[in-house]
DNA sequence: AGAACCGGCCA
DNA sequence: TGGCTGGTTCT
């Protein structure tokens, strides 16, 4: 290993970026950021809305080139030892300038976008569940884990949509005729009743249910 | 104030002997795992180093109790009727955990990785595969594809293709097997054989032909 | 107004 | 899969 950044058991993950210009911001928090265990004796919810508090650290260094990385060891109490942070400049967009800052886990060699993901991490040693589509009929309860920064970004609307067509009572027959030779044009009746149009809207969203049921596939 | 606006139901910290049952069920690595009440003990922050995490294990079989027989959809109204979405979980690296989410089209049978590569294919009928880097000088700069004004649908299918369903020679009988009601997963069956996946799509293409019934469309 | 977070998209 | 930007939500 000729990493001098890390002689951890691990390191970083593919870091081209990471060069010798590179530095490690390793200055004061002497103490190695031992695993501080704040809160009182037991976390209620693992999401303590602890302030944020401080920046102090960061050694802000003059004259930084946008897109450089800065990498350095933990300096807040919340992150266990062994941990890193990295902060990183965008270099383009109508952001470009923002910081965003990353944690790595060298153990697991996890990365993470924000404390929220880490401290729920830590606390249930399981990576951030990610809940998105609809499709389960559970209750499917809003759990807010109240944090510290951001939370609930942007969950607009998760309304499902309820297939209109009767599983149960299907038609007993359903007769397609062909009305039109070009073969485009054949109709469902039942019986002597035409199907209408929204109805068959509804048949095939239906149809498309049923044919989808691939595991993990969903069809709309 | 720190105090979660949010009505959930979690936070009241303190009262411990309020929920003397309170059950954190750490095999459930699907979702919504943010209840856990961490009781008490001690907490899973210093076990973290050793916690597997490698669980990629995503079976989700979460028991659908019979009662509604209606089928949930997500209503993914900029979809055309008949596609389909997987919502994939990475198993590894950095980011596992992640999910991604894929657009399949059972008429052509491409697959899109994002809403922008779907748009655009069903706008221009340029498969992403084709995708042109060079801006042009004619000013079409932006994209400038007009589904934010409030206009659903008006592209011209220049992509015919042939419907893989023999509508001469239909099966004689088709039978529904609900295989899993907890997921509504009927299957289709032709006397004893199960139809099989690609089979499917082909049916589902046919139907959603159907049901559109629109003139121009030349299938056989 | 600033910080944090996370969905989404592309390489 | 990694990484980065966009944009929303919260502080």
């Amino acid at each position: 290993m000729s990493n001098p950044v890390q002689p951890s058991t691990t390191d970083l993950p593919s870091d081209p970026l990471l060069k010798p210009e590179a530095f490690i911001d390793a200055n004061d928090q002497n103490q190695s950021a031992e695993l501080s265990e704040p809160s009182n004796g037991s976390i209620p919810n693992g999401a303590q809305s602890e302030t944020p508090a401080q920046g102090p650290d960061i050694s802000s260094s003059s004259a930084e080139p946008k897109g450089k990385r800065r990498v350095l060891v933990a300096p807040e109490t919340w992150l266990p030892a062994g941990w890193s942070i990295e902060d990183r400049v965008r270099s383009s967009g109508a952001t470009a300038g923002t910081v965003d800052r990353y944690y790595f886990d060298p153990s697991s060699g996890r990365k993470f976008r924000s404390k929220k993901e880490v401290l729920y991490y830590l606390e249930t040693g399981i990576p951030p569940s990610k809940r998105k589509k609809g499709a389960e009929a559970s209750g499917s309860e809003e759990v807010g884990t109240g944090n510290s920064g951001g939370n609930k970004q942007k969950k607009p609307d998760k309304k499902l949509k309820t297939l209109n067509f009767d599983f149960i009572n299907v038609p007993q027959k359903v007769d397609w005729l062909l009305a039109n030779a070009s073969e485009d044009s054949w109709t469902p009746f039942l019986g002597d009743d035409q199907v209408s149009g929204p109805t068959k809207q509804d048949w095939a969203a239906a149809f498309a249910s049923l044919i989808a049921s691939k595991s993990g596939q969903t069809m709309y």
